[in-house]
DNA sequence: TGACCTTGTGAAGAAAACTTCACAGGGGAG
DNA sequence: CTCCCCTGTGAAGTTTTCTTCACAAGGTCA
């Protein structure tokens, strides 16, 4: 069951929103002010919160750090009357997920509760296990190799691949492959050709990610070369 | 050197910005379309590109993912004439690091750019790691939860932290932590509290960055909903 | 003081990851 | 057909990683 928190300092708007939500299914609280729903989060988690961003007392732009750091994983979706570019933005960069605008239609509301309710559920079921096959691909050199050269060649005969990879043994080649089509990462053409998957795909843009970020820094403090 | 690139299919503009930037002591450089951009990216990197949104051709939204999968490092700034905060919210989703309404005044555009270089050597300012490193911190679960769990609170005591990850066994979490430590991860303050290391955020970053892209990918196929 | 919590260390064993070796079927060249 | 290369499997052994357990120094609170 998902549980929602409305924070509005309008009580009117609080009860309705709790009302529609209740109405589609879902579990919704209301709290009248930012302290007031902190408070709450020390006491419950919650899966989604609907802030409000001009409140009395702490407003809801302040509020947003201090929620993330009580409740990392909490969906925080911005509501507010008051909107501007400059607002949106800096809501997001403080750390909320979504941003809709006042008035909105019930309908419109659903939509952007229900895309990052399920936004949140695949972010859980990620973690416990996607996660750890890509870091468990990514984590052997070897690995990270071949998947480069697949990336970059798109297709491959085996034994090319053991001569691009400079490895005597052709059966360590073989295991790594098999860790890697078990893992999803690549598959095989009828004709034997080795090539990514989608996921092999993605797993090779996180490590283009991550060496482009490496490469870019060992490029900014160049050393002494003797 | 600081190297900029401009991205506007408003020849003036584009022109304009150029010197006023170069007046500025900065490298900047012209480009009239998204896929002209892209092009350029294969050729050399930049700390920054300032992105029309509206263009023929490939718009800037759509460009944003690929410049990001191109210049994992760079910033992305957004300029719009045709601001709105749906606009703002879903180019920050997609993930530019900024938005900018034309038309602007150059005080305003400079901040900005300034802001956003200086949030960029910020970033930079670590010593490069190397991958097996990186991937073997982040190839158990425990160390990532851990990385994350530092990444958002800051410091920790010991025991807080092995109940914010629901271990039973202390010394299980003693063993990951002294892992992180050796490699580079986390270090203790004097009253012993463990936080991140700047290669322990860097590893953090990293993981987030996959995080983002795995969460982007679910965005990419929504499934039906209850 | 005694009970209890925090923050560790080190050793032993279990599990997983990796390497090496022996072998084998299919296909092409001479 | 014979030789040799490609593509693979499976078992055995090695190394690394992870878990568990026993224990202990220091601090706190009653």
């Amino acid at each position: 069951m998902n549980q929602i928190l409305v924070v509005d300092d309008d009580q009117e708007l609080r009860t309705t929103l709790v009302e529609v939500l209740e109405q589609e299914g879902l579990q919704a609280v209301a709290a009248r002010s930012a302290d007031d729903a902190l408070e709450r989060l020390q006491l419950e988690t919650f899966d989604l919160i609907l802030l409000d961003l001009v409140m009395p007392g702490t407003d809801g732009m302040t509020a947003i750090p201090l929620i993330r750091r009580q409740a990392p994983r909490t969906r925080i979706i911005i509501m507010t009357a008051y909107a501007s570019v400059q607002n949106a933005v800096q809501s997001l960069q403080q750390g909320a997920d979504d941003y809709i605008v006042k008035p909105f239609k019930i309908d419109g509301l659903m939509l952007t509760v229900r895309l990052n309710l399920q936004k949140a559920r695949f972010c859980e079921e990620t973690e416990a296990v996607d996660l750890d096959k890509i870091f468990n691909g990514l984590a052997n050199s070897l690995r990270r190799q071949t998947l480069q050269l697949l990336s970059r060649q798109g297709q491959m005969r085996f034994m090319d691949l053991v001569r691009a990879l400079e490895i005597e043994d052709h059966t360590k080649v073989n295991f790594h492959l098999k860790t890697l089509r078990e893992a999803g990462f690549i598959d095989q053409t009828s004709d034997k050709l080795y090539q990514l998957t989608t996921n092999g795909q993605r797993a090779a843009t996180c490590l283009s990610y991550i060496c482009k970020s490496l490469e870019a820094s060992a490029q900014a403090r160049p050393s002494i070369v003797p």
